[in-house]
DNA sequence: TTGACAAACTAATACCGTTAGTTTAGAATG
DNA sequence: CATTCTAAACTAACGGTATTAGTTTGTCAA
């Protein structure tokens, strides 16, 4: 036999599945009927509907990791720290699904998962050393700016912004110059020590 | 008939099997057997196991509303801010299965959801109009202030935060003051023009 | 005592993920 | 060319989920 299914091939419909559907989860039945199959042949090829979603984690991380780290490249520090907040939201603007997807990446045991999760905010890191923070005050801001992005992210995902008329675009942009400047304060009090 | 079962009862249980078991969904077969009961059963009084979840919800919200509340009654504005801030991650500490139960409330349809999600941050909107913010002011920081509040905490129960030694009590300090830095910033902006 | 109502029940439907065991088709080997 | 082996599909089943319809039962009031 042989319809042509594989790792791949499933992985695919997943992550289909999730950008037209972004907000459940993904079906091991509903997966095998796009794919005109019986949800157990799935198993020939998955270990569980775990594995596929690890499988559709890393790739929409890894597709993160990338469009961030292009709208960082090249830029002076003091400009990457907002270009990569607004890639961030972006990403997550154009694939909600995927994005909620990596956010739940640390709850797999997956070790791959676990790096790809630690890699997303690597760039933030190096920018944060540049402004000569100590290695302690990097690990706080690091925290301290993802908080400001991903909690933004999700309030204004859930509804939660959309009772008043101010935009949301330059509440996100307050936020994270809020951030940064507190990031330029630290530095510089660090530095005239 | 009646084994002393009621909507108080059924909800009562599903709050406790969340406090129990934070993270997954309740089940309404499970709560049949806590309560020794069959499944069927507990439609006569709840409509759906979404209904189960609204009520477990707005019992979540109440508390949450109520323990914020007492930790700012009284205090001045500066202190008041971080004392909410402490209270909120607080509640999630001690209460994180309803804490995120309430984070899903804008999700429902249910509009007695929805002033509980708006009543929560009440506390926030009000302090913050004694800094002398302008109302569209007002709604960018209290937007920017629960972004921070939430995003780090959703981080650190996802274990975001666990790789590094550093204090995460301390970050979260870091975090919330930097808001609180920023909308004195902003007040003083807006007073001296 | 009887009748009505509320609250439990059983039985069924239609999903979900998963496993064991079976068939089948095509490639590889004698 | 015939046989064998293997991968990839299948069927059938189990236990889980929510939910509905229809039925029984216990209690309270007329």
């Amino acid at each position: 036999m042989g319809k042509g299914l594989s790792r791949e091939v499933i992985v695919e419909a997943a992550a289909d599945a999730v950008r037209k559907n972004p907000f459940q989860q993904i079906s091991v039945n509903e997966l095998a009927r796009t794919l005109g199959v019986k949800p157990a042949s799935l198993y020939n090829h998955i270990a569980s509907a775990e594995d596929i979603r690890t499988e559709v984690g890393l790739y929409a991380a890894g597709k993160l990791i990338r469009e961030t780290g292009e709208a960082v490249s090249g830029k002076m520090p003091e400009d990457a720290l907002m270009a990569f907040a607004k890639a961030y939201r972006a990403y997550e603007r154009d694939n909600p699904g995927l994005y909620f997807y990596i956010i739940h990446l640390h709850d797999a045991e997956d070790s791959r998962l676990r790096e790809a999760a630690a890699a997303i905010i690597q760039p933030i890191i190096e920018i944060l050393s540049t402004y000569g923070l100590t290695p302690p005050q990097c690990c706080h801001w690091q925290r301290v700016f993802r908080s400001m992005m991903h909690g933004f992210i999700v309030q204004q995902r859930h509804g939660y912004f959309t009772t008043q008329p101010e935009s949301s675009d330059q509440s996100y942009e307050i936020g994270i110059q809020c951030v940064i400047d507190g990031i330029k304060a630290a530095a510089q009090e660090s530095e005239g020590r």
